[in-house]
This record gives structure tokens, sequence and C-alpha cells, in this order.
DNA sequence: GCTTGCGCCTGAATGC
DNA sequence: TGCATTCAGGCGCAAG
């Protein structure tokens, strides 16, 4: 599944492959993909035919591409969404949902099996398309702002690993990547964050930053000429997991057994050693 | 206003 | 063997 490492190796592609190019044609094959907007597939389909994409920009998991009239595609993968430049020739993916033909003879293939993700246009979207102006820059931004980061934690009534996947807060954070930055902070998923020093947040941003910034240099490898995929179907990063998906294995500091938690309808990985649960735990 | 939990969706993996 | 169930995940939105 995409996170942020894997979306920017994405953006990384569009930028070389799609940026300058016109788009001439707009085929949308199931309408649930660009079901956030809401003028429907053909408006979809007819306000971008004919606009040249000028830049490929990023926040959080949000991608968007903005256009020569200032309206911009926005585009998210959700769970197994794929942006593929192809040849026109190349055969069509079995999940093949949004095709744009771009004028150099190739096409943007949208392409989602699950049917999470999804495109829309937005308007005047170019600079920060407001469809995702609620979602907060991530560590690695250089306009995060560490100090309201950090007063807007304790505010919080929540467990740390909610606030790590809101959002709002801070972006690009999923569940196994909250789960590695936790335990190389050495902090429980269920520590109230209004019960957080400010200590335990630096170590907290440096977790989250380390794992971003590891598995962003691991996945920079990962595409090549007119293909940009993202599902990270090689599992590159998956050798550089310490506890996700590593229930009952060694803790590679400690070598307790990492446990296994169910945790809002999915999972978390600590290692009970390194990662003693609070006293007064919320989650 | 803030926090919580559901529903969306498919296919692989598991259970009977 | 084959069918049914469970699980995974991000995010928007309704409910609390």
């Amino acid at each position: 599944m995409p996170e942020l490492p894997e979306v920017e190796v994405v953006r990384q592609g569009l930028d070389r492959f799609v940026v300058g190019r016109r788009i001439d044609r707009v085929e949308v094959y199931e309408p649930r993909s660009v079901r956030r907007h809401v003028a429907g597939p053909a408006e979809f389909a007819a306000s971008l035919t004919g606009r040249t994409v000028t830049a490929a920009r990023r926040r959080g998991k949000y991608l968007w591409l903005p256009l020569d009239d200032e309206d911009a595609l926005v585009g998210h993968l959700g769970m197994s969404g794929q942006l593929l430049v192809q040849p026109a020739s190349a055969p069509p993916d079995r999940h093949l949902r949004v095709r744009m033909s771009l004028s150099d003879g190739n096409e943007l293939r949208f392409c989602d099996q699950r049917t999470f993700g999804g495109l829309l246009v937005s308007p005047h979207g170019a600079l920060l398309p407001a469809e995702i102006a609620h979602i907060g820059p991530d560590p690695l931004d250089p306009v995060f702002d560490e100090d309201a980061f950090r007063s807007a934690l304790r505010r919080r009534r929540t467990g740390i690993k909610r606030a790590l996947l809101d959002q709002s807060l801070t972006s690009g954070i999923g569940n196994i990547y909250a789960d590695e930055a936790l335990w190389r902070a050495r902090l429980h998923y269920a520590r109230p964050t209004e019960t957080l020093r400010r200590g335990e947040v630096d170590r907290l941003l440096v977790g989250v930053r380390d794992v971003l910034r590891d598995a962003l240099g691991e996945g920079g490898t990962s595409f090549d000429a007119l293909y940009v995929n993202v599902n990270g179907e090689s599992g590159y990063f998956e050798r550089s997991l310490h506890v996700y998906g590593r229930g009952d294995e060694p803790c590679d500091r400690c070598g307790t057994p990492i446990r296994r938690d169910p945790f809002m309808n999915r999972s978390s990985y600590t290692c009970p050693r390194c990662q003693p649960r609070p006293r007064r735990a919320r989650w």
C-alpha cells in the first residue's frame, strides 16, 4: 500500500514523464474513481481535455498536477492505486479506471483494484487544491512547523498512534510507518498525547523522519523510463521493517517477541519491552 | 469543536 | 475440493 515515500516516487515519475505534456483525450471507465469530482465523469473529462500539465506536486499522500489554466488534477492512490505512464499501444491493465492520452503519444493511466483511490479536477487548485487544504505538511516538508506540531499534539485527547494517523496534524504516515516510528522512539501506541514530554515528542519526530527518509532512499530506485509504479510490489522496504508484520519474531533491539494487538480494525505491532504499555492507556 | 467508528472495495488467505 | 468468511488499508463523513 502506498505511503508517503511511495507517493513521492510517483510524483518524481510524473514530474519527469508528464509535466509539459498536453492532455488530448480522457476516458473514464469507472465512475467511482472520479466520485469526488462532484460535477461527474463527463465534466471531469471535459475540464482536462486540451490542458497542459505544468508541474507535479504532493502533500502527504495526495498528488496534484497544476494545469495551464490554474486548475489542478488531484489524485489519491488509496490502497491499490497506480498512476502509470505507458505507450498507447501497451495492453490495458484489468483494473484500468481512467485513461488520459498525452500529446507525446503516451498515456497516463489510473489503475486501481479496490477503488479506494480517485481523481478529481480542482478549480483554481494549482497552488494548493481546496480539497486537500486540511492535510497538514509532512514532517520532511520544509514548511512543517515543529512547535505547532508539539502544541497541537498536546492539545489532543487521544492516543499517540491515532494522532500520527490523523492527516490534519501531520501527513504521510500510515499504519506501517506509524508502528515503525513508534518502535524507533520507544513509545507505546496507546500513550495519551497530553502526557508526552518534550523529549519524547522530539524522539518521535526523529523516528518518523528516519523511517520516511529510509523508505524514500530505498524507494527511489524502483522506476525506470515510461513506467511509474507505486504498488511497492517488490516489497523493497519490507526488509527494513522492525516491527510491522513481525508478530512473535524477536525484537531487533532486545530479542523480546514482537506483539500484535488489534487496533482500529487493524493491527499494531510493538516490542513489549522497548515500548511498555502506559498505565493510562488510550486508543 | 473534537473524537470515534463505520463504510467503501477486492482478492488473498484462512476456516469449515 | 469448494464455498464462505476474514482481513488489510486511507479517508470522508456521520454520529457521539
